[in-house]
DNA sequence: AGGCGACGCAGACTTCTTAT
DNA sequence: ATAAGAAGTCTGCGTCGCCT
């Protein structure tokens, strides 16, 4: 998708997203003293709209679809999810299967009934190989069904089971890691069903973790976490990289916001106008004087000085000369 | 050898939407 | 109205490697 995409709007896009990340310094916690140390930030709410902007694309993201956003170019029409994690991250989640996680637990109980004896993960996985595999087919399945469902719903286009124009692609930013040299990199992959016909188990995740395993359909990795009931998979991050940006830090990111600030809450010339702060008063219900108190502040002679310590500034004050005049 | 920081995993939390 | 499910995000903790 990313190439045959006109560069106009990709230019657009990248933008916006620089944009964003020019601003990193107001939003890296540990990196106070040396901004270019710190990660770029990309927001993933703001990378879906933005996205959504440049390219002219539908949201889809409601329902909870698998897909984030569609749009057609040349005829060609993209299924698009999206997603941001570091350049150096690992799986990421791609769906969560809550319901299921019930209906799951015998099989999940079996595992670990197994893995108590084992000695080591190989053993481990050769005990589960088949439980693996059967949950594994049953993700897939489920997997499948929701991109399916995702399909016939979007509102964008039409689009048809059989249609050859139709693709679905995973859009995803990488932010390069701290002390790299500040990058955005583009990624893409495929963003397809699971293929059933070949599925292969790859083993646990480890010993101790007997019930999340990693298996795959020849084209992607995915990894399963009972406890959540959440379906990683595998990006590949630095093999899907196919373009990248160089992010440059705002010199004064704090000023920036201050001007938005000034953009968004004008500082009203009413606000300045007493009369009007007069009027606002008025508006203010009178209240009731319920009690008062007063007490004397005199001196150790017990007089009350023309200045005490709560006006003697006054005293200062050049203007007094005119203003004790006049109030005589 | 021991201390420290980076990293990755697992799982919990948040937000939104839909089902009941 | 309320609960439950889905996706997205955050965080504690263990591990590993590096530096002293």
């Amino acid at each position: 998708m990313w190439e045959d995409l006109p560069s106009s709007k990709k230019n657009e896009y990248k933008r916006l997203i620089l944009a964003f990340a020019s601003l990193t310094e107001m939003f890296a916690q540990k990196v106070t003293d040396n901004v270019e140390e710190a990660a770029p930030i990309i927001n993933s709410k703001f990378q879906e709209t933005a996205f959504q902007r440049a390219f002219n694309a539908y949201a889809e993201d409601i329902g909870n679809t698998s897909y984030d956003a569609s749009l057609e170019h040349n005829g060609e029409k993209y299924l698009v999810g999206i997603k941001t994690f570091g350049i150096s991250s690992g799986d990421q989640k791609v769906a969560q299967f809550k319901a299921k996680h019930d209906e799951w637990s015998d099989i999940i109980d079996e595992i670990k009934r197994h893995a108590n004896d084992a000695e080591d993960k190989a053993t481990v996985d050769s005990l589960n190989e088949v439980l693996y595999m059967k949950l594994a087919r049953r993700i897939a399945k489920i997997r499948n069904a929701r991109i399916d469902s995702s399909r016939a719903n979007i509102k964008g286009f039409k689009a048809g089971e059989d249609d050859t124009h139709v693709h679905s692609v995973y859009h995803v930013l990488m932010p390069s890691s701290r002390n790299e040299d500040a990058k955005i990199y583009v990624g893409e992959t495929s963003y397809d069903k699971i293929n059933l016909e070949n599925l292969s188990i790859l083993g646990c995740t480890g010993k101790k973790n007997p019930t999340n395993f990693f298996f795959t359909d020849g084209k992607h990795v995915y990894k399963y976490t009972s406890a959540d009931s959440q379906l990683h998979m595998n990006f590949d991050n630095r093999n899907i990289v196919c373009d990248e940006w160089n992010v440059k830090y705002a010199d004064d990111a704090h000023a920036i916001f201050g001007k938005i600030a000034d953009m968004v809450y004008p500082k009203s010339p009413d606000l300045d106008d007493n009369s009007n702060i007069l009027e606002i008063e008025d508006d203010v219900e009178e209240l009731e004087v319920e009690d008062t108190y007063c007490w004397t502040i005199w001196n150790k002679n017990q007089e009350t000085e023309l200045f005490s310590g709560f006006n003697s500034f006054l005293a200062q004050d050049p203007r007094w000369e005119k203003i004790s005049v006049k109030s005589e």
